[in-house]
DNA sequence: CTAGGTGCAAACATTTTGCATGGTT
DNA sequence: AACCATGCAAAATGTTTGCACCTAG
């Protein structure tokens, strides 16, 4: 029996495996720019030919988010950007020219949030860092 | 000719002074809980007898976001979060039962993640954190 | 008096949900 | 076969906008 890494990774989750949700898992895999809004994710299913709803797209990502395949970020607030969690839960910084992403980890920040989180009281679960700021392409 | 601090601050910010903005300005300054919803603003104004339209309470908000008297934040998505621009900077703490939010600023931190955005090649803007934990109340 | 501000309702954008149909195990 | 997943369209949210009226300077 064959098998790919899509099918696997949602049997794990306990999610049926189905067309949409294969689709869309490996549309997040392959994307060359992997934040995608649901609407980025519909508009790549629609390229590549399949006839998948967008509310199918926001149901499997919002249950892919809560297997823990998928995080959902608020960038800026008009829509949710949702990118597949690889486990080492980075960060972000966003170009406010270009939209480009990047994305770093930082043990020493999280070490100090986790100090910050004690000192006020509070049992750190989880945290979201993003930086705006100007890319500055060296190309040029 | 008297003058309120709220007079004051609107005009400083090149707004003419009216009554909702002068009333919003107010439920901002004045909120127990300073991180406020448009709707929240709203309810506080109809409680208070004011007959301000929410649409009003939008625009006001975002006219004070664009002259810099109001910080807007999307928390965990659902709706923008106001709090008054106090200068500083801060950022937050959120508890994830009780929906109470902290505030604190670490200098360590901002220095680092100047460094971080730095080495992505990026110029630092502007920054966000969100922490997410569970409020332990030590009163109980 | 005049430019700009406001209220209301309608328009919008994004996300969620009800329901009948269809696919997986 | 049983149950869950899907598509579609309608509803629900949160926010913005058009327009006639009103108000601060």
């Amino acid at each position: 029996m064959t098998q790919t890494t899509s099918s696997r990774d949602l049997k794990n989750a306990g999610l049926k495996v189905t067309l949409p949700r294969v689709s869309i898992l490996e549309i997040l895999e392959n994307a060359e720019q992997h934040h995608l809004s649901a609407e980025d994710v519909y508009k790549a299913l629609l390229k590549q030919g399949s006839d998948i709803g967008l509310a199918t797209v926001y149901r499997v990502l919002t249950q892919f988010e809560a297997a823990g395949l998928v995080t959902r970020h608020h960038f800026d607030g008009g829509q949710a950007i949702f990118e597949l969690d690889t486990g080492d839960n980075h960060d972000h910084i966003v170009c406010m020219k270009t939209g480009k992403v990047s994305e770093f980890k930082d043990e020493q920040i999280e070490k100090r949030l986790l100090e910050i989180a004690a000192e006020l009281g509070y049992s750190l679960t989880d945290h979201k860092i993003i930086l705006y700021g100007i890319y500055n392409d060296k190309s040029k």
